[in-house]
DNA sequence: CGCAAAATCATCCGAAAGGGTGACGACACC
DNA sequence: GGTGTCGTCACCCTTTCGGATGATTTTGCG
C-alpha cells in the first residue's frame, strides 16, 4: 500500500519537473496557463482515480446458501446462474482468488490481461496459476479448465 | 482504507510544500503558475480517489447463493451423442482435421501429445492449431477452445 | 497483539505455444 | 494438363506458460 504513495510521489513529482522544465520552452508561449492546469487535472485525475480503485478493489463477502433444488432441466430456465461447487473447492483447498483467476482463463485471457483486468502484476497471475493448477492436478491451463467444468467450479 | 488517503494526503500536501519552499528559491516570478499547478494537481487527484471510491464503493457484495443440485440421472438419456454445427464450421472454412485438432485441445492435450495420439509430427498440429486458431479469431488455445464451444462446433 | 493464511511481486529458466514462410505430395475438379 | 484444396512437415523467431523459489504485504482470527 505504501508503494502507491510512493509511486504517487513519484510519478507527480517527475510530472511537476517535466512540467517546470518544458513549460518555458514550449508550453506557456503558445499555450495558456489554463491549458497547463487542464493537463495537470486530468492526469492526476486518472491517477487518482486508478488509485481509488485500487485501494478499493474487491471485499466482498460470500455468503453460501446451499439449497437442494428438485431437478433443474438444462436448457429450459433463464440460463440459471452458474453457482460453483464450493464444497469441492475447498476440498481442494482452492481459494476464492484462484477461482477467480481460472475464471477468467477459462475465458481465454492471457496473462497479462488477467493482470489487467485485475490490477494486479503478471507475476501474480502466474502465481496464483500455477497453484490452482496444481491443486487441480493440472500441467496446462486447458487442462485445468476441462478440470474446473467437469468439478463444477466453472460454467 | 482511509490509512491511505490519509497518507496519501500528506504526501500530497509534502509534495506542495517542497514545491512551494523550492519555487521560491529558483523559480520566485513564475511562481503563480507553479502553485497553481499544484493545487490544481492535488485538488483533481482528490477527486479522482474519491471518483474511484464512489464508483466501487459497493464493492461489499453480500451474496447469497442457493446451490442447485443437479438432478439425478434419470437413467433414461442415453447421454446424448454430441454433434457438432457442421453448417457453422463450413462457414468458417474449418476443415474437418482442424476440429479434430481442436478437439483435443479442449481436451487439455499438449501439442506434441496430439501429435503422438495422431501419428503426425508436432510441427504438423501447430499448423493445424494456428489455422484452426486463425478461422475462430482466436489467439489462444484457451480461447479456441471457448468459442469453439461457443459456436456449438465442441462439445 | 501475534500468528497463519492469503495475496502480492520478483527473478531465473526451460518448455510450450504461436506466427510466418516455404515446400511437397495426394486428390478432386474442370 | 492446370488449378485448388488439404494434409503433411520443416525452419526460424518471438511470445507466453509453467515451475521453483524467496520475499513482502495484507488480512482474518484467536
Amino acid at each position: 500500500m505504501k508503494r502507491h504513495v510512493l509511486i504517487f510521489g513519484l510519478v507527480g513529482g517527475l510530472l511537476v519537473a517535466t512540467l517546470q522544465y518544458t513549460q518555458y520552452r514550449f508550453i506557456v508561449i503558445e499555450h495558456s496557463v489554463e491549458l497547463y492546469g487542464a493537463l495537470v487535472a486530468i492526469l492526476f485525475a486518472t491517477f487518482g482515480i486508478w488509485l481509488g480503485l485500487r485501494i478499493t478493489r474487491r471485499r466482498e463477502t460470500i455468503v453460501v446458501k446451499e439449497v437442494l433444488v428438485p431437478a433443474p432441466e438444462p436448457g429450459g430456465g433463464p440460463a440459471s446462474a452458474f453457482l460453483p461447487d464450493t464444497a469441492r473447492q475447498q476440498r481442494l483447498g482452492i481459494t476464492a482468488r484462484e477461482l477467480e483467476i481460472l475464471s477468467l482463463v477459462a475465458r481465454g485471457l492471457s496473462n497479462r490481461e488477467i493482470a489487467t483486468e485485475l490490477f494486479v502484476s503478471e507475476n501474480t497471475v502466474k502465481t496464483h496459476c500455477s497453484r490452482a493448477f496444481a491443486k487441480l492436478g493440472a500441467a496446462r491451463r486447458t487442462q485445468a479448465v476441462r478440470r474446473g467444468k467437469e468439478l463444477g467450479l466453472l460454467p
